[in-house]
DNA sequence: GCGAAATGTTAGACAAGGCTAACAATCTGC
DNA sequence: GCAGATTGTTAGCCTTGTCTAACATTTCGC
């Protein structure tokens, strides 16, 4: 059936090398591994940015989740280096978390801006760029940033 | 600092409503938990189609995880109405199965199209579309199509 | 400055999704 | 038709990310 000499069909020809579709399949999951941690730090660095601090319950509430899965994603992100925090206090981003949630911000503007440059409307180009953002490569990105260049 | 009346950066101006904001997120993680799914389902109807048959050696092949970790997914695919199986036996889609593979083949199809008419390169291509096919609302995939149709 | 409200933490449950090790079934080549 | 190779399953471990319930701390209003 698959190399029927008969075959004609248009599409689906393409039954590229395994091995390539593994490795796409590996760079997904680890960019899934990633996501809610460029969540975070871009979430954070927004709110010291707009409130002068990133207090858990704020987070929570922006992200739609319960205060106690905010606690232990914290736990995680401070264990990854990405945050500092204490007791009771409010959340710090490190040096590497700055940094990360510098990239994540212009990812994320760059998808955003691109959508609306294509004609979509804000609310759902929000949506969509919040989960897009996390799968763009830097070639990608490039091809977006000059689309909305000259449109 | 947040209401500062001196503040005049222009952008970040962004506060939109936490609950608009928490939407989204929750949105996105929804989207999330159907990935794995769609991707599976997309990958086993291009087996059938391509080979006759959909076997979990080639699944874990192409989806470069170990064979226990397929069999666990298509457990689990065939708890939720998508697949059937019998031991030691080739998969099956049901009818819902189908149906989400037609879509998800859809979607991926456009993904793909729309960056390549960008200028993307294949292979970029496909590992950004297998990413961003899961995040892609129905409008920002009419306006994906339109714009491959004028280019 | 005290009591109530708001905020934050801890403990523990659970499902998903990955893995390795061990074993079972099937298929293939001779 | 059997031995060895391939394929598939099971058991069990781990991390992530979500939740609820219970408790601790801090902040606010008066
Ligand atoms: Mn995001
Ligand atoms: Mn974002
Ligand atoms: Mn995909
Ligand atoms: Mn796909």
């Amino acid at each position: 059936m698959h190399d029927d000499p008969h075959e004609v069909l248009p599409a689906a020809s393409d039954d590229r090398s395994p091995d390539l579709r593994a490795e796409a399949f590996q760079g997904v999951r680890a960019a899934r591994r990633n996501e809610l941690a460029e969540d975070y730090v871009e979430l954070i660095a927004e709110l010291i940015h707009s409130h002068g601090e990133a207090r858990p319950v704020d987070i929570a509430t922006r992200m739609g989740v319960t205060a106690p899965t905010v606690a232990k994603t914290l736990d995680r992100l401070a264990r990854d280096g990405l945050i500092t925090r204490a007791k009771y206090r409010s959340i710090f981003l490190t040096e590497q978390g700055r940094a990360l949630a510098k990239e994540c911000r212009h990812r994320h503007e760059i998808v955003l801006r691109f959508l609306l440059s294509l004609g979509l409307d804000a609310e759902t180009a929000e949506r969509d760029a919040e989960g897009i953002e996390h799968h763009v490569s830097e070639r990608t990105l490039e091809l977006f940033a000059a689309f909305v260049s000259r449109n």
